[in-house]
DNA sequence: CTATTATTCAATCATTCAATTGAATTATCT
DNA sequence: AGATAATTCAATTGAATGATTGAATAATAG
């Protein structure tokens, strides 16, 4: 009745897009990407890939157009492209928040239960870093760390906190963020911290987020 | 090297969900969906699939959690599920136009020549119909205004436009919209408006993008 | 130029997905 | 209750996808 190829064709394309996130490892190497640029080696250590099957699978991410990638000496590094690459990923997250019974349970059985704490919003941080009444703590690996962070961030990183490798001011209350909301270090980070004695708290979201938002320190 | 099994099981959900997404066919349903909810039969006529094939992929878009469906005497009617499913498709239509090569080439072949004339912004038309400058044209099918409208908006399907039997005032600026960013109706809608002597122009967006912003009025 | 390292390509096999068909459900109407 | 209409289920087929392996390509160092 309605005869209308080009639209099909659009259509086709953004569901081609839509079939590149459609795999876990893939959205596992997006989120590596949304803390830094990376050559394949390490993409492939970080997420327990083959080399072989990570390429393929950054290949489908970049017919997709979600990363872009250049050649620098041996390697080849990919980054994120450019575009709402990090809004498509937080849509799938609220799709699956509200409505997938699956993801529902994993993340009040799992991450709610460690976030007795709620975290701190965007809003308080910026207040209490024009206060001075917290210390912004980064616990990512020092790496990642350095490839980009929040303004003002301390890196120590989950390994260096549990090896007590540290100072800290006690009286301040420290904010810990990681990768994204799903990432599991600044959870386990706080829980270590407030043992110590510390009053620490979550940042809500991590580093891509509030990068996409204008607010990063990058790295060299 | 980190296990991590919770959150490879939210990444397997949220894969779910772009494979969801990730056929043109179901891309197509959330359009029709966007306008307002659906019973199988009326998705599938307005789709050119058969009643099987739109249940099948209905049942898949449920499953990723995208539409909901209710049933209602004989039917069951469907419906864009809560959370943020037009920005999912918000993110996929950014990501094509700025990555996708093929994506890119028929925007621009097809409705950047159409679309001469640039689109009035949302800001553009609050003012405007503040001011009584402009009259705001729906130019769906009857049926779909029915469904759920912009406050304000004139009803003229594309059918009734070429038949003529329509009345507008010809000395305040005509704003048509239709299905989204990518529904031809409006483009067309303005070309003819403009042979017949109006001034007219295209709104930016479609209905489920203004729907989605608390703007609509919604139908019985 | 040869060796080395990082990445990609090509071929294979098991798994999953899409469309079609006809049968099975579920609700309404008489 | 039995007939009818709308939707879903189940089974089939052919096509596409994912992981693995080993070979091929690029860039660099010696």
């Amino acid at each position: 009745m309605n005869q209308d190829p080009p639209k099909k064709r659009l259509y086709e394309s953004f569901a081609a897009i839509a079939r590149a996130l459609g795999h876990a490892h893939r959205l596992e190497l997006l989120e590596q990407l949304a803390q830094g640029e990376r050559p394949v080696e390490a993409l492939a250590q970080r997420t327990g890939l083959s080399v072989a099957n990570a390429s393929q699978h950054l290949q489908q991410l970049r017919r997709g157009g979600l990363v872009a990638a250049r050649r620098e000496g041996k390697n080849v590094v990919y980054r994120l492209a450019d575009g709402p690459v990090i809004e498509a990923l937080a849509a799938l997250r609220g799709i699956a928040e509200r409505n997938v019974a699956e993801a529902r349970e994993v993340m009040h059985s799992y991450f709610n239960n460690l976030d007795s704490m709620e975290p701190v919003t965007r809003a308080e941080l910026m207040q209490r870093l024009r206060d001075g009444t917290a210390t912004l703590l980064d616990v990512r690996p020092e790496d990642e760390y350095r490839l980009g962070h929040l303004p003002g961030a301390v890196n120590v990183s989950l390994s260096a906190l549990r090896g007590r490798k540290f100072k800290l001011p006690k009286n301040r209350q420290v904010v810990a963020y990681c990768r994204g909301p799903y990432c599991v270090l600044s959870f386990e980070a706080v829980r270590l911290l407030r043992e110590r004695g510390y009053k620490a708290r979550r940042l809500e979201d991590g580093f891509p987020e509030w990068k996409a938002a204008g607010f990063a320190v990058q790295g060299p």
